[in-house]
DNA sequence: AATGAATGAGAATTCATTCAT
DNA sequence: AATGAATGAATTCTCATTCAT
């Protein structure tokens, strides 16, 4: 193992406290996951959490802030890339939701974790509430574009787009509950037989 | 409100107990959920758990059992009701999914606190497994017979079911996360909505 | 030792973790004085400070207050005795200031330690300044009788009063700091010295 | 604020860190004063004060000693100013007590922050035996010169001394707890009130 | 069957001290 | 001489479990 320098930039030192955070909730579950076990997994003393998030609490915020900033800007980063057109925009945000990075099983583990503490934590619920609200706007948008460029008479944009995420989060569930049987291909498929059922014309080759 | 009789049938006293973890959970999340809060909710004795179900471990794994079998069971009566045709069946268990009993935000709650934790917990997760199992053979052998019974050619019937599973899960969490904006209702109406692409000539009216 | 029984009424088990406070406080100092100590030395668990005063600041709370009480409560008995003259008032109050119960080294330390603290702690503060402002409404009024009913023409009660109290305190403090050539007979001497000089014609004898 | 050095002579890195700890004890009390506090409030890096001080115990015992120390050399200037007669030297004692730079709140906070750890820390006590010893020397012998030259029969010189030690003492203690209403120039009457008593032809006059 | 005071292992947090820069 | 990120022992607090009544 490499030696970690004994100082480092605070921004590093809490990427690495996040990473070993995720880690652990996907290993452990949100309640079973302890500083004891952060810390020792990111090979640090168990002080240090104290000192760059100053409680557990502000620890497992900033990591869902982290899923949850990640997810977002890759999907910015689609939505607004102007080389795509609108079908492709939308073909990408199916791959990235399956993609390496996004349904990883222990982020997988770390969303739900969280979904599943927010009726009872009302930062958790802000946070999330936040980021799905802007991409559905976005997404919903992509889906009305397409509609009238292609002339898709009986196309309701914001009823696919609220099908479609549901359809995604509930594929995403899949994948962290039959990991063995069902795989991210097989998630992306369904995605994508779904929006080919609403826009025929079009998302027909793989 | 009416005393509690101090001495109960055991089943009664379980039954009691459940329900007193299930009102926990969504309060206050399964990590926040103690033991004092249960028995103090259920109005009884501190050491009342441990009389009925040892450890609260298993109190926990009575509760996912509860909800799961509370659902298999609905299902089943209408899977093995005689009296229904194949769509009848189909649109009860939409109409089942999305009821009042299943929909309700306490219980959504608890579905994915134990879900969130599922990666980490080999006991819930073999409980989810094997409801989940079960009821897709169901739902994909209904999915198949319609297909049969009305001549719809391009049908994938295991696919559907697949689709139709996540899309509800995923309608539960929308449910769960944004009650404000999201009713019961609508999700129904999106559930409706994917099964009339599969299948236009039926599922037509509400 | 004597087998203490395991339940016991909550007020008999707060009496006891407070009088093994004040032997903590005493012996270790306030900062020093940790719930392990406090614990062990009643012979009881770590965890049941927590179980009759939630925090150990509360507990910390309840020790001053038990002793301001118990002072207190013994200058009102004293106050308030209907068999005894003005002057057998102030020779029982000096007599109970260097009293074993009052002159107590242990208690003294609990005093002083709390004292020291008093300009941090708000909570210790209004503690103290309230029984302080009571006792010292008792003794102006004592001296006022004594200097009305013997005819002191130059006593000022108020002044005598604040005098007396500091002159207490300072004795108190000498009995802490230097127990070895300091005792507490020296202490009741030096206050009965102090008030002869005020009301020459009285307090003559021991 | 004018930047501080970067280097500075040890004595005064020491002097600055021990006025901050002043400020601190009072400020939070003995147990609630932190490295950290301290070196933020002289405006230095935490780990000064291993530098100069080895230990925080250290440094609280160089306090101690700096406002003894303040204390003894105020005294002994008196003591050993020849201009002074003897009455003079008692007055600008009582002077010295009730002072500025001795009757400041900081100041007294932390000798009571000391005096209420002292049955637990003998390093402390002894610091205190020390100074008590020789400034009650000193005043004792001026109250015995006083006597002799003018002639006082019934004065007890070292009982005069222990009381006035302790008056002054609870005096400073009053101080402390009731800013509000109780003064600096309220403590010194008192305190020339009782030496008037003692002394009836000397001290007259403000 | 039921109670709830007591227990004590386990977890979060604090903070004096260290040490590479 | 000075810095401040990092350490980890010590402490408080939590809470599932026990057990005498």
């Amino acid at each position: 193992m490499s030696e970690t320098p004994r100082s480092l930039p605070a921004k590093t030192r809490r990427k690495q406290l996040i990473k070993a955070t995720i880690k652990c909730i996907a290993k452990n579950g949100l309640s079973g996951t302890t500083m004891a076990d952060v810390t020792k997994l990111a090979g640090l003393s168990l002080g240090i959490v104290n000192l760059h998030f100053e409680t557990k609490e502000k620890l497992l915020v900033e990591t869902l802030r982290f899923i949850t900033d990640e997810y977002r800007n890759g999907l910015d980063k689609i939505f607004f890339n102007e080389n795509l057109s609108t079908e492709e925009k939308i073909r990408a945000h199916v791959a990235f939701d399956f993609s390496r990075a996004i349904a990883d099983r222990n982020k997988l583990a770390v969303w739900f974790a969280f979904w599943g503490e927010t009726k009872s934590r009302p930062t958790y619920h802000s946070i999330c509430a936040d980021y799905i609200d802007e991409i559905a706007q976005n997404l919903t948008q992509l889906f009305s574009i397409l509609k009238n460029e292609q002339n898709y008479q009986s196309v309701d944009p914001e009823l696919v787009c609220t099908c479609y995420t549901a359809l995604s989060d509930g594929l995403w569930l899949a994948l962290l509950l039959t990991p063995k049987s069902f795989k991210a291909d097989d998630a992306k498929t369904i995605a994508m037989h779904y929006l080919k059922t609403q826009f025929p014309n079009n998302f027909t080759m793989t």
